[in-house]
DNA sequence: ATTGCACTTGCGAATCACTGCAACAACCAC
DNA sequence: GTGGTTGTTGCAGTGATTCGCAAGTGCAAT
C-alpha cells in the first residue's frame, strides 16, 4: 500500500480515485514476475478480500493500460496476459504446439514500423506483439 | 452449388464430407468480396434454411482454413473476419481509430520471418496478420 | 465533520468463440 | 437400393471479456 507514490499521483491527476481495489490489482501485477493473467490476479486479491468481481479486475487494468503502467499481452488461443510497463517494451513469440514463449527486443519490428510510417503514413503501434508460431523443436517434430 | 468442383473434390480427398450447410458456407464466403465475419456468414445461410447454427459455421470455417481454402483474421477489437485464400497472402494495417483497413504485402514482414528463424530457429506463421495503430488522418486529428 | 458529485463497484446479463454430446446423415461397400 | 461406419449437426453449456445499471464511495469544497 505504500510504495506506488508515484502511480497513485498519475491516477490522482488523471481525475481517477485510488480504491482499495485498485490498489490490490495494482499490488497483484507489480509484485509478480513476468505475465499473469486477470484470472490470477482475481484469485490473488480475492485471497486478501472476497468479494472483488472479476469484472473490476478487467476495469482496472484498462484503466493501468490506458495510464501506461501496465501493457497487454493478447495470446492468439489463450486468456490475455498483462505485465508492468517498467519492464520495457518487447515482443513475444508463441509456440502453437507447445505454447514455449520467446522474447523478442522492441526493435525487431522497428524497420517495419518506419516502412508503414514513410510508405503509408500509418502510425503502427507494436508493443508487446504476439507472433505465433511454431519453436525449433516443434518444427522438428512436425515432419520426422 | 456447381462452381466448388475443385474445393469439393479437396474436402472429399480429405475424408470430410459435402453437407448442404458446408456448401452454404463456402457459398457464402466464395461469393463475398473481400472479408466477411461469422455472424455475417450465418445470416447469410439461415436466409437459405432457417435452421443451421453459429456454431455449425465456426466449424466449418475451422474447417475450410485447415483446408487452407479461407484465411482469418482477427481483428484486435472486434470480430474475426474470413476471406478466400485465393486472394493470395496480405497483411492489414487497421486504424484504432476509424476503423480503416490498409492491405499490405505478404513480404513486408519477410524480413522478420527470415530473423526469427536464422537467429531463435522459429518459424512465424504470419499468414494475414493485423497490424493496429492510426492511420494518417487520424494521426494528425489526434495533437492538432 | 458534512455534503455533493462524479467516479467506481458488484451484480447480472450479454458477447464472441468454442466444445461435449447424443442424434443424425454422407458416403462407401455390398 | 440397403446398411453400417464415421464424420457432422444442433443444442446446450463453457470460458474469456465486456456492458448496463443501481448502489456505493473517494475526494474536494464547504
Amino acid at each position: 500500500m505504500s510504495c506506488y507514490q508515484d502511480f497513485t499521483e498519475d491516477l490522482r491527476r488523471a481525475g481517477l480515485r485510488l480504491t482499495p481495489q485498485r490498489l490490490m490489482v495494482m499490488d497483484a501485477v507489480f509484485h509478480h514476475d513476468g505475465h499473469i493473467t486477470a484470472e490470477d490476479i482475481h484469485a490473488k486479491v480475492r485471497a486478501r478480500y472476497p468479494y472483488v468481481d472479476l469484472s473490476t479486475i478487467y476495469r482496472t487494468l484498462q484503466v493501468l493500460k490506458d495510464q501506461g503502467l501496465i501493457a497487454e499481452l493478447r495470446v492468439p488461443d489463450g486468456p490475455t496476459q498483462y505485465e508492468a510497463a517498467s519492464r520495457g517494451s518487447h515482443h513475444h513469440a508463441i509456440c502453437r504446439e507447445c505454447g514455449a514463449m520467446l522474447e523478442l527486443g522492441a526493435d525487431v519490428l522497428e524497420p517495419i514500423r518506419e516502412q508503414l510510417l514513410r510508405q503509408h503514413g500509418f502510425h503502427a503501434e507494436f508493443s508487446h506483439m504476439a507472433i505465433s508460431g511454431l519453436c525449433r523443436t516443434c518444427a522438428e517434430g512436425e515432419r520426422p
